[in-house]
Formats: C-alpha cells, structure tokens, sequence
DNA sequence: TTGTATGCGTTATCAC
DNA sequence: GTGATAACGCATACAA
C-alpha cells in the first residue's frame, strides 16, 4: 500500500508554471512575496491536498520543533499530568512530543535517549529511572546540543534546566502539621534514596522532628515503602512494635499510604484518632477513602508547562548562553480526615 | 546554543579513506560488506560519537518509523493506559510514538491529524473527540497514504482497522448481573450517543432488560451524566421519583458511579442492600470505596499493545492490501460489593 | 519580487 | 566488496 506520492512544492510550481522557491516562499509566508502568487499558491496547494514534508524542511533547517520526553511510566498519574502539561505548552508553539517510557529500568532509558537522539529532538524532558546511577547518556544529550531539562527525579550533579518540587519543605509542613496535630512517634515510609525525590523528603521529616524537640527513632524509619503492598507491610511490623507509632509518614506515595489505611482498618484501629496518615502526590483515590487521606499535591499538569515554557524562554534569546537555571514549584499541603483530630 | 555539528557519515569516511555509501552499508549492517571494514566503521562511529540523522535516513527511506498517535487526553487512566500499551509494543519494534491530545474538541484534533501527516508519520492511531462529527480529516489521513487504526472510540462508517471494547456485551453482562442479583427498576446513566461506544452501552442495557422481561422505564434512563458531578445530579433527581430505582447503572465511567456512591451515601441510603451501583472503566479507586464499586474492565494496557500489533501484523505482509479488520476484546465484569446482596 | 543553484545527511543504484 | 552519484523534499544565499 502506501499509495500514490504526495504532492510537492514541485508539483505546485509546475502547474502555475514558477520557481520551486517561491513556492516555498509562498507556503512559509516570507515577507518578500507578491500577495497574488502568494494567495494563488496556496489555493492550489489546497486544491492538491498539498501536506508540508517536515521530515524534509527539518532536516535542512536543521532543528525538528520537536520535544522528546521520557519518564518512567507513561501511565503512572503524575507522569501523564506532567506530559498533559507538556503536550498543552507545545502545541502552542507549534512543538510535537515524542514520548518514550523508561519502565524505571536504566538499560532503556539510554535507549530511549539514544532514539530520540537519532531523531533529532531539539529537546529532551526527563525524568530519571529509579535505577538510574549512571548519568554519562545525560552528558550525551548534551554533547549533542540537544537541549536537556530534567524534572523531579532529576540528576543533580549535572547542571542543566531543572524543573522540581520542593520535596524537603513539602515534606517538613506535613511532619509538622502532624505534630500540631498532636501525633507522637511519627514514622516514615522512604523510597530509594538514590533517588533525590525520597533522601529530600526524608530530610524534611528530620528537620521537622528536629524543630519540634521530637527524637529520630530508627525504629520508625523503614526503607523501600514504595507500593501499596510494601507500605501495608511495613505498617504490620511497625503495629507490631512495642511501642507502635502514632502516626505514619508515607513519604513514597499515595499508594503506599492506602496499604497503611487498609491494614490499619483490618486491624480495627481507627484513624485518625489511633493513627494519623499522611502520604504524597494527591492521587484522585485520597479523596474518597474512608478516612480521607491527607496528601500532598505536586501540581503535576503545572509542572509540565513549566517544563515545556522553560525551554521556549531559553529559545527565545538563544543568543545569551543557557545558563543552568532550576524552578522549584512548592507543593500544597492537602490536610483531610486521616491526620485531622483537633478542631 | 545548538553547538557544534555533529559527525556525520561523511566524517567516518573521510578519517578511513573511504567512500560514505561504504559507511553507510557498514552502519545499516548490509550484507555485501567486508567484515574488517565493517568492524572499522564501527568502531570509528563510536569514537566520533556518531548519531545517525533519522530525518535524513526516513526523508531517504520514504518513512519515519513513527506512529501518531491522538486521543482526548493523555491524563485519563484509559487513554494513558492504551498509550503505555502502544508504546510498550511499538518499542520493541524500533518505532516512536508521537502523542497529542484533542481535548474532545474536533477542531483540535483536525490540527492534531494535520501535524502527523506533515510529520510523515507512518500510521495514525486515533481515538474521537466527543464532539467529533465530521470525519473528512480521517479520510485525509488514508488519502495521504497513511495507515488509519481507530480505536475504542470508532467512526463506524469509515472502513479501517479497528479495535474495540465489545461495550454491548459487556453492558448486557453487568445489567444481567444486577437482574440476577435480585434489582428491579435498574437505571442507566447513558453518555452522548453520537459517540457509538455509549449507544452500544445503552442497548446492551435494553437487551438485558428484554431478555429477562423487564420493563424499559424512560424515567429511569438519564442522559449525559458523564462526570461524577452530573452521576451525582442524576442520582439525586432518581432518587426523588415516586418509585425510585433499585440499582443504577452508570455506563458512562466509574466516575459517574462515584457520584452515584457520595449522594446515596449522603443520604443515609444502603449500597448494595437498598441499591446497587455499576460502573464502568475498573479505575483504581473503585477497589477502594465503601463499599467497592463493581465495574468493568476494558484491559485498555492490552488494548493499546493490540493496535501496534495490529499495524506490524498488516506491515508484515504488505504484499497484500490491507482490508478493513475490527478487533473486538471482550471487557470484563469485575463483581464488588456495590452490587453484592445475595451469597 | 522571482529564479537558479546548492546543500541538509542519508540510502539506493549503478558501475567497477 | 567498494566507490561515485543521484535523489528524497525543502529552504536559503545569491543572482537577476
């Protein structure tokens, strides 16, 4: 299939009978063109169903208009706002999104940024995979003048566009608005703390303890809490202990914290009065539980067209060098039924 | 910015002395190459850090290995699902996904189509806008020579690959359910029957209902309660008939079931005993209700590595013309509490 | 204002 | 097996 050849500029000039390259002219709208061959091109490149081959007009002008993104999952809540976002900002501009998913493995996201590479993105969005240690195909996105902006999970040795959630203070006015609420013993859930995300979350909970007089507790603090299955056990054992915390912190997710409210109700202790829960991203689901979780909102789809806006500032006086710039967007602090037993 | 050019085959050829045509058999892997050259080239490439120039090579080849892909939006669970699935199996076969969403508008999503073709895509997977009523720019599509897959959301009359939820029978299957479980005066929330996925729906729903001899009651079927604030409206306007239903159907989306949850819940009202309730999209959140939600789910993931498939499968033997083909995977009633009165 | 000529980087088609 | 050359479709520098 793949049937007969489209129509070219070429095809245009020949039946009115001029230049190729007043076509292009024409077509592109320059300033030097008569507006009668101007309006009599584009009617008749109407009239064949004329489409622009931008494969072709970008390789010669040498830049795509193009923006590749890869995050770990493309249909993980935040990741999907983020690109929504993205998607918004662009079309305005005239941009398209190649969108590539790394399934959090390292091994594809340097496929994944080798492809877009390849295809000649003028721009590559990022967000890292949780295996990602290794940053030298970061270097190489912009060893190739490809512009690079990472975002959340970002790498921060590397000094590019970043744009990211400031993950320590939202994660200290939690901690916080959970010792106003009079909660003990708070606990927290961690990710990865490879992963700047979770290591600056966990500081904002220290450094909220700190400030309250409250002692850091090991025995509070459990590694890799990610999913809903993982925080529901990492609640059993920590119900388990002699002295149970009276609050848990699930700095990982929304998830995470749903296995706590789960395994917490399953157990018949009520929440918020016996337990205080608190988890992160704002998921539709917190709304709706029984008790309402409390949370903490990203402004995902924001922070996608802050991503895609970044990058058309920076292209728009090209002529000063890009000077590595980071937006740090403040989370919002959603306080609902599971942390709230004062007034 | 932009900084320097990158090597192309050209700088290959001139480091080794030999011809660019001989690197660029080298780099595609052709069979009449001599190995030790090959060997050389490549290993220069990687030295040079050479990156082929995909526009270059498909502005050649006369195809982009892409796929275009235009849905509603991008940050709605069944689309990001579908898109994850697509690009899950597109991935494994060397192509790239360009994504734009139509924000259920028609004009749009006209743009939207008109950019892929530019774009020289080489299939469009596409998915209607709500208002969508005019198809003019899908035969474009296919005018152009461009591969047309519909999914979920089809133009019926235009004869193209497709792939579909079978929504009649699953729609059949949960009022049947409901009809088993014991509900009489079952009510349908119905979606805007100019999209083919909520009239077949709303006459699996009457079939049920024939079958087992029970009464069409027009009372009991409310248009457009699309969201879970209109689910919300048209459940508070049920419940206020003389005769109020016993179960309501909410075909439309989980969402609108939701609203259906919060007003009979507000209202002191018992679900499943005094009424029950079905959705429809198995999102995450029904699971987590109280009670859950029974709903269906649409294996939207599997549904998305079915188009890509689809399209390989028909590229495979090009030889052959492609002939109109649907796939229709069966949805699956997902039974919860909401709609669990008897053992 | 318009036409001519050239090149963007690659691949395909010839010769050799 | 390798090299020279043309062509993919478009945009631009330059000449007219």
């Amino acid at each position: 299939m793949q049937s007969k050849k489209r129509t070219t500029i070429y095809d245009i000039a020949q039946k009115l009978n001029i230049a190729a390259s007043s076509v292009s002219r024409a077509l592109s709208n320059s300033s030097h063109v008569n507006e009668a061959t101007k309006k009599l091109v584009l009617k008749t490149a109407d009239e064949l169903n004329y489409k622009r081959n931008n494969l072709a007009s970008n390789l010669r002008k040498g830049q795509s208009k193009t923006i590749g993104v890869v995050v770990p999952f493309i249909n993980q809540n935040f990741f999907s706002n983020v690109i929504a976002g993205i998607e918004d900002a662009s079309y305005q501009k005239g941009y398209n999104l190649i969108i590539c998913q790394s399934n959090e493995l390292e091994s594809k996201e340097i496929k994944c940024v080798n492809t877009l590479i390849n295809q000649h993105v003028d721009c590559i969005v990022i967000s890292l995979a949780a295996d990602s240690s290794d940053h030298r195909h970061l270097q190489n996105i912009i060893d190739n003048g490809i512009q690079l902006i990472q975002f959340d999970r970002v790498a921060d040795e590397l000094e590019t566009l970043k744009v990211i959630n400031d993950n320590e203070q939202a994660s200290f006015e939690a901690v916080s608005h959970m010792i106003a609420q009079g909660y003990k013993r708070i606990a927290l859930l961690e990710g990865p703390q490879n992963l700047h995300i979770f290591s600056q979350r966990k500081t904002g909970y220290l450094n909220a303890l700190k400030k309250f007089d409250m002692p850091i507790l090991d025995e509070l603090i459990i590694e890799n809490a990610w999913t809903k299955e993982l925080g529901a056990k990492a609640t059993r054992k920590l119900l388990s202990l002699a002295r149970p915390p009276g609050a848990i912190f699930a700095s990982t997710s929304d998830f995470s914290a749903l296995g706590v409210l789960e395994v917490a109700s399953a157990m018949g202790i009520k929440v918020p009065s016996e337990l205080g829960i608190c988890g992160y991203s704002n998921e539709a689901f917190t709304e709706i539980t029984s008790p309402s979780i409390t949370t903490i909102d990203q402004f995902s789809v924001y922070m996608g067209q802050t991503v895609a806006n970044l990058y058309f500032q920076e292209m728009a006086n090209k002529d000063t060098e890009v000077v590595p710039k980071t937006i740090s967007i403040k989370p919002k602090l959603i306080v609902r039924s599971s942390t709230l037993r004062k007034g």
